[in-house]
RNA sequence: GUGAGAGUAGCUCAGUUGGCAGAGCACUGGAUUGUGGCUCCAGUGGUCGUGGGUUCAAAUCCCAUCUCUCACCCCA
C-alpha cells in the first residue's frame, strides 16, 4: 500500500522487473529489425506547441478535440504533451531541412505518448509507441517493404495469430465523393440502424460500417465500398500494393471498413489486430500521409509510416515467451564472518572483469539466509566466502541444482572463470 | 464524456442479521550456531482506498470522492 496520499496519476503506471524485461525484449527486436531494413532513430521532444498537433492531426479529430494534455507555460505559450509521434517527426524533418541534408529518409522513434482517455485494457493515458516514418517515397513498393518488416519483427517476437488488415481510404480528390454517397445511402436506411449509428451518419459516417450490431450489419452489407469509389491514381496504387503483397506471400485481409482517426491519412491504411486484447485489439497501425509534410510547411513530398502500441504488445505477447524472462544473475556471492568483506569484493571484481554477473547482499546475513535468498533468486551457483576461505585463499562454489560444491584456489580463479565464460 | 463491477497484510482473497481484523502464500527467526529447497514451531506485518454521516458499536448501513477493472466511444 502506498504511503498516505502518494499515488500515481489516473491512467498512468510504473513498469518494473520482471515485466521490464519483456519491454526491453520487444524494443530490442524492433530496433534490430529497423536496422536491418535501413531505419535510423530520431529523438523528438515529448511536448510541442499545440498548433503542431492541431494542424497535423486535424482540428476536428477526437484526439485534438478532447484528448490532449494541453497547458500554458510560463511565457504564455500553449504547449501539448504529444498524443502521437508522426507530427513531431515531420516537424523535425521540415524544420531542419532533412530532405536536403542527406538523401536519408527512414526514421524510427520510441517513447511515451499522452492522451486523456478513460483507461481500459490496453489503453492508458501515458502509453508507449514505437513508430517509423518514410519520407519522399510514394511507391507501393515501400509500403510492401515496410509491411514485410512488420511481419519479420512480429514473427521474431513469437506472434503467430495476428491479422493484417489493409485498405485504401482514397485521397482528398475521391474520398469526399464517397462520403457523400455513403451518407445518402445510409439515410435511406436510417430506420433500420441502431441509435448510435443514426447519430454517426452525420458525425462519422465511415464509422457506421464498423458497427457490430446484427441489425446494422445487414444494412452495412449493402453499402458501397470505398475501394470501389477510388479515383484512377488511387485505384492503381491500391491494386499494385495488393499484387505486390500477394507476390511476397504476405497474408492480409482486405478490410474496406478500416478507417483511421487522424486526418492526415490518404490511400493505404493498415492495422494489425490480435485476439487476446479485448476491445483494444489493434497493436499496430498506420498508413500513407502524403499531404502532411507540405501542410506543416515543408516541400510537397510524401510520407508513410506506422506506430505500434508497446503496452498492448506486452499484453499480447505469448505467455510462454513471457515466462522465459525470469533472468537473474547465475552467481550469488554469500559471505559471512569477520574481516571477509575486502576479500569478497575482490572476488566480485574478478567475476565482473570476466563479464560474469554476480549478485550479493550486504545485510550481514548468515549463510543460511544467504542461501535461502540465492534460492529465491534462482541462482545457479553460490560463491561461499567465510573466514576459512579468506585464510586459505580460496572460494567455495556451490552448484544449487546438484547440491554439490567445489573449492577453487584464488590462484586458479582465472582459469575457472574462463571455463565459465566459455560455457555461456 | 456514458455505463457496469471492484478496492481488507507485500500477493491472492475470506469476513454471517453491524459486535475484539482473518487465512493461505511471502517475509523474519528457530528446530539444524558455516549451507537453500521439504517438514515442524514461533514471530513481524492493516488508518479495511479516502473524507463525512447514522449508531453504544461500522470493513459491514448511508452520502460524497479517489483509484482500478471491463465495456461504449476512440485509437496504437
Amino acid at each position: 500500500m502506498a504511503a498516505k496520499g502518494i499515488k500515481c496519476v489516473k491512467g498512468v503506471r510504473d513498469i518494473f522487473p520482471p515485466e521490464i524485461d519483456i519491454w526491453k525484449f520487444i524494443e530490442n527486436i524492433w530496433e534490430e529489425t529497423f536496422s536491418l531494413y535501413g531505419f535510423k532513430e530520431i529523438r523528438v521532444p515529448i511536448f510541442e506547441y499545440t498548433n503542431l498537433f492541431q494542424r497535423g492531426i486535424g482540428e476536428s479529430t477526437d484526439i485534438v478535440e478532447k484528448e490532449m494534455y494541453t497547458f500554458t507555460d510560463k511565457s504564455g505559450n500553449s504547449i501539448t504533451l504529444r498524443p502521437e509521434g508522426t507530427a513531431s517527426v515531420v516537424r523535425a524533418y521540415v524544420e531542419h531541412n532533412l530532405n536536403k541534408e542527406s538523401p536519408f529518409n527512414k526514421f524510427y522513434y520510441i517513447g511515451p505518448m499522452f492522451r486523456y482517455e478513460r483507461p481500459q485494457k490496453g489503453r492508458y493515458r501515458q502509453f508507449y509507441q514505437i513508430g517509423v516514418e518514410v519520407f519522399d517515397d510514394n511507391s507501393p513498393e515501400i509500403e510492401v517493404e515496410t509491411l514485410e518488416m512488420v511481419n519479420f519483427a512480429l514473427k521474431k517476437l513469437g506472434f503467430s495469430k495476428y491479422e493484417l488488415n489493409v485498405n485504401s481510404i482514397g485521397c482528398p480528390e475521391c474520398r469526399p465523393n464517397f462520403i457523400k454517397i455513403l451518407k445518402e445511402k445510409l439515410n435511406e436506411n436510417k430506420e433500420k440502424l441502431c441509435d448510435d449509428c443514426k447519430r454517426r451518419i452525420d458525425t462519422n459516417p465511415l464509422r457506421v460500417l464498423d458497427c457490430k450490431k446484427e441489425s446494422c450489419k445487414t444494412v452495412i452489407n449493402e453499402m458501397p465500398k470505398i475501394t470501389e469509389y477510388l479515383c484512377e491514381d488511387c485505384k492503381k496504387h491500391h491494386l499494385r500494393l495488393l499484387k505486390l503483397l500477394k507476390g511476397r506471400k504476405i497474408n492480409y485481409v482486405e478490410n474496406p471498413l478500416l478507417v483511421r482517426g487522424l486526418d492526415y491519412y490518404v490511400r493505404t491504411t493498415f492495422e494489425v489486430v490480435v485476439e487476446n486484447l479485448g476491445a483494444q485489439n489493434a497493436i499496430l497501425g498506420g498508413g500513407r500521409y502524403d499531404g502532411l509534410v507540405k501542410e506543416l510547411g515543408g516541400p510537397d513530398i510524401s510520407g508513410f509510416g506506422f506506430a505500434l502500441g508497446l503496452d498492448r504488445m506486452v499484453i499480447a505477447l505469448n505467455e510462454n515467451i513471457k515466462n522465459s524472462f525470469q533472468k537473474n544473475p547465475d552467481f550469488y556471492l554469500a559471505y559471512f564472518g569477520e574481516n571477509v568483506i575486502d576479500y569478497s569484493f575482490s572476488i566480485l571484481e574478478k567475476f565482473r572483469e570476466k563479464g560474469i554477473s554476480v549478485y550479493t547482499n550486504f545485510k550481514g546475513r548468515s549463510f543460511k539466509s544467504h542461501l535461502r535468498l540465492a534460492n529465491r533468486l534462482n541462482s545457479k551457483f553460490v560463491i561461499l566466502i567465510g573466514e576459512d576461505e579468506v585464510k586459505n585463499n580460496k572460494i567455495i562454489v556451490k552448484n544449487m541444482k546438484e547440491g554439490t560444491q567445489r573449492e577453487i584456489k584464488f590462484d586458479d580463479l582465472n582459469s575457472f572463470l574462463d571455463e565459465i565464460s566459455k560455457e555461456n
